[in-house]
RNA sequence: CGGGGUGUAGCUCAGCCUGGUAGAGCGCUGGCUUUGGGAGCCAGAUGUCGCAGGUUCGAAUCCUGUCGCCCCGACCA
């Protein structure tokens, strides 16, 4: 029974990092695959952390001022071909409803029937079906800003899919907003991003590189895209989410217009802004080890499981009792924006059984508790950042009033954690020999962990983009805020620049 | 849509080449023994072998067609 080198999920991230990534939400059961090609059940463990990112989020869009509102799936396929970009950008992926009843077939089964005069688009996002609403809505500046945000499922229809991280069917907010103003609207794409960037790096334990993206890599029929970068542990890129300027040109393409103080009519400007239920994915991939899920106090369903240990029907009553009462004491302490969510597991397993589902399913701290724990008024404590043999004894009274204090350590450990590693595999690059050699893995047929986030100068044209796509699969994932200026050389061309950009193979 | 693969128990797969009417491991159910690091033994349940034709006395196995899925490319939150 040497369970000493055995990992409970297999094969391990150096063995085989997507397979890894499989498991482990398998094995946490996050979610699996549905019947429909590309979409996916979320269980209810998984479900329970797009709940917490929910009322996270929401809280911060209510506390900016704005309201909740819900459009139709469908979007009639003439208000998608308004904006000719966002078509070129989404044509290739929509779902099309093109019938609205089933009739029994020649052929048995049920054949479509009664055609539509107009195909209905599943929503692949709202920007056009929303921006019907708003030129109605507004008016006078008056109606300005008009502040919404919308929770809501969409549909891409996408070649190759994944759990959390790219399915056709995936769940996510978009925020649609109109302002009087250019300034107003990019302070308003500026702060959703900042929103995102907190909530991510406290709630999620992420850290991430905010700024924005080339025009290539912008979202169709943007003027700006905003976005943040973070590292997973096979060190590519996954973006977050995104918060895009929109200009005028949907307000142009839907008519959205407005009386200014004036009385002159002008085109609203506009944002949108959205994440998804790839944070999910991202997370796992962050902070996940060899034995499974690893989740972030702060975002996850339960902070604690206890787990009692009945020997025996003569210690079993005393055991149970002092272990409920525990979880009510526990139950009662602030944590976060509430109390902590506590969970007791008193299936008839074998207490390694038991811990080791746990240990899987990423709860941040597991109790045993034992009759001889109960004698000595104390628990054995285990938390899932450590190693699962690092587990100890702790009095009662001492775990009580330190648990809280043990879980803000372990959400700041995880960040910091991910940070070191963000860091530690960030390199400025300044050769083109060397930028390839950065992201050429040593062995081609089975490529090893390699790469990273290059730090370089680029010449801002997108031939070089097309270049090291295609040489590579390496893209300019972001340019960075904080990035100071600096006077540097194309790392490509030679040409001169002014600031060091992320490249990186993404997801 | 191009190239490759695959479909057998809830899951992972063997059996196919060389036809004889279905297997393993895991999981599940029950019993006994165990129990502070993923238990052991025993007993059980589970399948129109993707679908439709064909060859044959007989097809999971051979042939034809068809559908689904997976991997690699182009596209993507």
């Amino acid at each position: 029974m040497s369970k000493k080198n055995k990992t409970a999920i297999s094969p391990t991230r150096d063995e085989n990092y997507p397979e890894w990534y499989q498991q482990v939400i398998r094995a946490a059961d996050l979610a699996e695959n549905a019947p429909v090609r590309g979409c996916m059940i979320i269980k209810p463990w998984g479900y329970a952390l797009w709940e917490n990112m929910q009322a996270s989020l929401d809280k911060d869009f209510k506390k900016t001022g704005h309201k909740n509102v819900y459009f139709p799936l469908f979007i009639p396929k003439s208000y998608f071909e308004k904006e000719a970009k966002h078509v070129d950008g989404f044509a290739k992926e929509c779902a099309v409803v093109t019938h609205s009843r089933l009739e029994a077939s020649s052929e048995g089964g049920l054949a479509p029937a009664g055609e539509l005069d107009e195909p209905l688009i599943v929503r692949p996002t709202s920007e056009t079906i929303i921006g019907e609403a708003f030129a109605r809505w507004i008016q006078s500046y008056r109606d300005l800003p008009l502040l919404t945000n919308q929770w809501a499922n969409v549909v891409r229809w996408e070649m190759r899919t994944r759990l959390f991280l790219r399915t056709s069917e995936f769940l996510w907010q978009e925020g649609h907003t109109a302002h009087a103003t250019e300034e107003e609207a990019m302070a308003e794409t500026k702060q959703m991003l900042d929103i995102y960037v907190n909530f991510v790096e406290n709630m999620l334990a992420i850290p991430v590189i905010p700024g924005r993206k080339t025009e290539s890599e912008r979202f169709p029929g943007a003027e700006e895209t905003l976005t943040f970068e973070a590292m997973m542990q096979d060190r590519k890129a996954l973006q977050g989410g995104t918060s895009h300027f929109l200009g005028q040109k949907f307000a142009k393409a839907s008519d959205i217009t407005f009386m200014d103080k004036d009385g002159q009519e002008q085109y609203a400007w506009t944002t949108s802004w959205g994440v998804t239920t790839r944070m999910i994915g991202a997370m796992v991939m962050v902070h996940s080890d060899d034995n499974g899920l690893v989740l972030p106090p702060r975002i996850a369903p339960s902070q604690i499981v206890i787990l009692p240990i009945l020997k025996d029907d003569e210690t079993k009553e005393k055991v149970l009792e002092y272990c409920e009462s525990l979880k009510a004491e526990l139950e009662n302490k602030a944590f976060g924006d509430g109390f902590l969510n506590v969970e007791m597991d008193t299936r008839d397993l074998r207490g390694g059984e038991k811990l080791w589902h746990w240990i899987k399913h990423g709860i941040p701290m597991f109790l045993e508790i034992g009759p001889r724990d109960v004698d000595s008024n104390a628990l054995v404590v285990g938390r899932r950042d450590k190693d699962p043999k690092e587990r100890g004894p702790q009095s009662r009274e001492e775990f009580l009033s330190t648990v809280v204090d043990q879980l803000e350590e372990m959400q700041q450990g995880l960040f910091d954690k991910a940070k070191a590693f963000q860091q530690e595999h960030t390199v400025r690059i300044d050769t083109k020999e060397e930028f390839y050699k950065f992201f050429t893995p040593k062995n081609k047929e089975k490529p090893e962990i390699h790469g990273g986030f290059a730090l370089a100068h680029w010449n801002g044209s997108a031939e070089v983009e097309e270049q090291i796509k295609k040489d590579l699969k390496v893209t300019i994932r972001v340019i960075p805020n904080n990035s100071e200026a600096e006077e540097g050389k194309c790392v490509i061309t030679g040409e001169p620049s002014k600031q060091r950009v992320v490249f990186a193979k993404a997801y």
